[in-house]
Parts: C-alpha cells; sequence; structure tokens
DNA sequence: CGAACAGTTCGCCGGGGACCGAAGCGTTGC
DNA sequence: GCAACGCTTCGGTCCCCGGCGAACTGTTCG
C-alpha cells in the first residue's frame, strides 16, 4: 500500500490558499517571477519565498534563477495535467478545457517568449543562430554584435542608432534559455530588436503573458531578413 | 480562472494522514465500516467520524447506513482514477498498476459482494431474481420465502432446518443495494444461503475484503439450480 | 427488558503552519 | 561609488485543526 503520508504530504501542497492560487496562475504555462506570483497571491514576498520553497522542494515546480530574479514554473507537463484534472472535478464540468491545454501552452511557450525584455524560446534561439550564421553575431568570443549586426540593426530594422549607445547594459549579451537550454541574445541589441519586432506587429503577446507568436507579416520578415523558415 | 480556494479546500480533503490513509484503504474498490476505517488509520472513532464527515461533504466519498452501521466508499470511479494518478506520481513509478485497478475493483464489487453476512452486488440481486421467478421468494407484500422456497434451502442446498428456525432475525428481509439499487435478499435465509455457497466453494472471496467470486463451480450451480446464466 | 455494539457529539488540549515586517544580501543600472 | 530592486532570512504572533475520552443515541441480539 502506498504510504499515507506521501499522498498526505503532496497533497499538504496545493492545501493551502495562496499555494494553490500559485500553481493555477502558473498553470498558462509560462514561468513567473516570485514576486509576481507574491502580487498574484495577495501575501507578502517574504511568504511567498517559503511556500515556493515548498512547492519546488515536493517537485510541483522547477525554478530558474537569472540575475537577481527567480524564475518559477510547473516542473513538467504531468503537472499540469494533474491540476487540470482536479480543477476539472471541482467545477460542475460546464467548460471542457479551460483556456490552453497544459500542453499546448507549454509548447506555444517554447515556440517563442520575451525574457525579461528580449526574445527567448525556441524563436529567440532560432532568430539568434541565423544572426551568427550570416555574420552578424559572433558568438566564437563571447557575445558581441559585428559591424554588419549593428548596420542590420540600425538599416534594416529601423532601430535608432542612439538607442544602441554604450551603457552599463551590455549591447549583446548571452542569455541562457531554460527550455532550449541554448543561448540567445539579450542585452540592449536584444532588446531592441525585441521591441522593435513587436512596434512592427511581427510578434503578439498571447494573453497578457510572456509568451508571443509570430504574426504571418512576421514569418514573412523573418524570412527575408535573416532566411528563417520553418518557424512553426 | 478556477478559484484557489476550491482547489484548496479539496487538496486539503488529502493534505491529513488520517484521511489519505482511509481514502488509500477504499482504493480497494469495497465499502468500508467507519470501525474499520479508524482502526485501520490508528485514530478513535469519534476522530475517524469528523473525518469522514470531511470526506463526503468534499465530494470523495459516499456512504450507505444500514443498521447501526456506516458504509463508507469511494464516491465514483473518477475518484478512485484520481488518488491512483496523485499516488503514481509520488512512486518513482516501478509498479505500473497497484493492485486492482479501480475502475475492475469497482465492477468487481458490483459484481458480487457480501451486505454484512449475505450476497449482495450484481450477483445477490441475479439471485433473487432468480428465486423469485421460479417462486421460492414472494415479493408481492414484502420479502417472504415461499414453501418452495424453505423445501430448496434445506433439500437443494443441504441448509440444515434448524439453522433457519424463526428467531428475532426475519427468515426473509429485502436489503437495498446500493450499487444496483434494488433489493436483495437479506435476513436468515440469505445469510445462510451465502454461507453454503462460499462453504461449497461455489464463491470465493476476492482478497481479504468483501468481494466474492463466482468460481467455475458456482456457475454450473447456479446454472443447474436457478437456471442462471449470462453472470459474466 | 438489558447487554453489547457502532457511531456521534462535545469539550479540551497541543502543535504545526501561514502570515507579516524588518533587516540583510546579491544584482542591476546610473 | 550609490540607489534601486528582487529576493531571502529571521523573529514573533495567531489560529486552525487533529487528537482524545467521556457521555449519549440508536441498533442488534438473547
Amino acid at each position: 500500500m502506498t504510504d499515507a503520508s506521501g499522498l498526505a504530504g503532496f497533497a499538504a501542497l496545493l492545501a493551502d490558499r495562496t499555494r494553490a492560487a500559485m500553481c493555477l496562475a502558473l498553470l498558462d504555462g509560462r514561468a513567473w517571477t516570485a514576486g509576481e506570483l507574491a502580487a498574484h497571491a495577495g501575501v507578502a514576498r517574504s511568504t511567498a519565498t517559503g511556500h515556493l520553497d515548498r512547492l519546488i522542494g515536493g517537485g510541483l515546480l522547477t525554478e530558474a534563477r537569472q540575475g537577481r530574479h527567480r524564475y518559477v514554473r510547473l516542473a513538467d507537463p504531468g503537472v499540469a495535467a494533474l491540476l487540470e484534472d482536479i480543477t476539472a472535478r471541482l467545477e460542475p464540468g460546464l467548460p471542457p478545457a479551460r483556456g490552453l491545454r497544459a500542453a499546448t501552452a507549454d509548447a506555444a511557450l517554447r515556440r517563442g517568449r520575451t525574457c525579461y525584455d528580449h526574445l527567448a524560446g525556441r524563436l529567440g534561439v532560432a532568430v539568434t543562430d541565423a544572426l551568427t550564421s550570416t555574420g552578424r553575431l559572433d558568438q566564437s568570443s563571447g557575445f558581441a554584435l559585428t559591424d554588419e549586426g549593428l548596420t542590420w540593426l540600425t538599416d534594416q530594422l529601423g532601430v535608432a542608432p542612439d538607442q544602441l549607445r554604450a551603457s552599463r547594459r551590455p549591447l549583446a549579451r548571452a542569455c541562457l534559455d531554460w527550455t532550449e537550454r541554448r543561448p540567445h541574445l539579450g542585452g540592449l541589441a536584444g532588446a531592441r530588436m525585441c521591441e522593435t519586432f513587436l512596434t512592427r506587429k511581427w510578434l503578439t503577446r498571447i494573453g497578457s503573458g510572456r509568451a508571443v507568436r509570430l504574426t504571418p507579416a512576421g514569418r514573412t520578415a523573418l524570412h527575408t531578413l535573416l532566411n528563417l523558415t520553418d518557424l512553426d
């Protein structure tokens, strides 16, 4: 017989209103920061820290630390499925599937999302790879924009040169993607590029979150500018 | 968004070691009495009462009161499936399916089980119907064994006549089955009949519980004695 | 009727855990 | 360098809830 303590301990993870709210929020498949979850659940950040520790320790969530941020997401699609199974029992069954099915949301997120302020996910990695293979980004010694890269940003994308002025923030920075496990372009250039993609409606945000979707126009533009194809 | 309180409240039902032990015990598909569950979980009966109230109120269990007993079982196969999904997450996944899959156990239980000391479930109802259609049981005015019924018990089944002596316990009694929702034969005659079936190895108990299974010999015997067929 | 038994109600106790605010730490950005 | 920011650690408070036993209700059985 399965240990009753194990079941009870697992259930206890969800048996708190705050932790439940956090898990339900994460059901959208996105990674949230600890502060966002605290605000969403309506508790102090210090309280959220403890809850996240428990949820991660219990295997429901995983974390990815980047800088001063603590990104948290559901540990695996199985957790999402379990949560949806439970919530499906709670509602009289009216809506068959609420919002994005987690696997779908997860895939959408893997495809494309913003990381802080630049492009990440499979899309971000693909763009980074294309920039590299076309000689606009040099990954041989860290991450560095080449002269061609700078020209491309200003002339092709129309980024104002003073928007790329050197500052404390590096122009190009490698940011490790936690789903693709490969670096993508961060830093000032990554932010400006992402900004441009959004304002030109090459990308649209899915819902209120970090997930983004390539528009038909965006698909065409990336094919023209970077010879990128096969973007889902 | 689904209400976090709802999820938390539901999870809280399982977030207690005692309640978890009760639910896991009930995963065998059988109905247990409150006292049995209290002993199994190692708590006082008064404590068990409160837990069962909560589990029933939360929709995880259903109860069927009979006399001084409170029979409790999982509310529906969905609950069993949910419990198995959760426990499957907890164990590293070694055994693919632990014991009887709940749906199977549920079906086995529906097919045949003992109710207190007599035969119930689909099998009990089928036997009762057969006794009625062959003129051995009269359901027109309550439940009463006919003379043919008495003779059948003593001559065909070999029940000693003094084992059927009138006492405070009625000879034949209608007992409402809570899965089939139809009456089956209880009372002294029901108990003696069930006893005989078991000693003659027409029935065997499945595991340590109340579920019973018809043996090949039993199938043959019931076909001969009552013209009963199709007992899966 | 009275004894045995299953279950419930009630009052009480003790511990775990959810919460906050203040202080501290490391990162980011000017 | 300093300020802002995200997060964590630490003490302290409060309350919920699981546990028990004793007394009570209702059923079974001789």
